[in-house]
DNA sequence: CTATGTGCAAATCTTTTGCACTGCT
DNA sequence: AGCAGTGCAAAAGATTTGCACATAG
């Protein structure tokens, strides 16, 4: 049920790049953020498991704001499994990939493969669209539960 | 600001699938899912968006407990343009697509491609996942906002 | 006629906001 | 002092549920 760890070059690497992101945008890397951030690490997260889960050090409209910010600066992305609006760090801080959802266990693999991301740059232009950013979700069984 | 128009075969075609794909299920066509299926005929739409939209002629519950039967019977799926959850017609009626979200007029295109379809599938092939479903969303921008 | 479907009202959950207080700088 | 950040409580919004009545087949 748990989706594959983050692949950082390094977590202090990741923390400080969080920091200098704060910092450089003039936000202070405060607690509360900081709770925050420590979640996002773990995988995907709904908005409001998050705020839950962290209830009971900091506030909900605390975790919202969190969120609001993180997204503003580009720390977060949206992410969708279902029907729940979910968040995850960005490119910044994970490598480039996708997810694959697990039907039965629910379990989230992170996918990625190059040409794919070429086809989806070639669709786009095939289109006339300029692509900025873009997102793959799979949905289907995993290893274990094929 | 609206999508792309459902390229059916023919209107009353996909109207004759909604129906039988409920009869054969067991459920009646009635006028409230009609009118749900009517709405979503024009493109994706938030769940809350639809049940207000229609919040005159049927109740919000209503609107909500139709979208859930829709999906369980795979007549809708589940799409995500920025933060909310949305819905929209399934491949049953549909062509096989995804979608390009315009980040300045909020247009949203529909696009496809072959070669994608085949990335996709050996990315799922490669990471030993069964996929059954998958959704590529672009964000951009549109010819028109270049 | 009988099960299914709907409206209504209330409950529940999620997200947002205003305001006062804390803590930096 | 002055402003960013937080908690708290209330408001607003979205979704779900129980129950009694309406309606399709």
């Amino acid at each position: 049920m748990q989706p594959t760890k983050a692949a950082f070059t390094s977590a202090p690497d990741a923390r400080q790049r969080f920091n200098a992101t704060l910092k450089s945008s003039g936000f202070s890397t405060t607690s509360a953020r900081s709770l925050v951030f420590d979640k996002l690490i773990e995988g995907p997260v709904a908005h409001a498991d998050l705020a839950s889960m962290l209830s009971r050090r900091i506030d909900r409209a605390t975790s919202y704001r969190a969120l609001d910010l993180f997204e503003r600066l580009g720390i977060i992305n949206r992410v969708h499994h279902g029907t729940t609006p979910k968040v995850e760090l960005s490119e910044v801080f994970l490598p480039h990939h996708h997810h694959a959802t697990c039907q039965r266990c629910g379990k989230v693999v992170d996918v990625s493969n190059r040409p794919l991301e070429t086809a989806i740059s070639m669709m786009a232009k095939n289109h006339n669209f300029l692509a900025v950013e873009h997102s793959v979700e799979l949905t289907g069984y995993c290893v274990d539960c094929h």
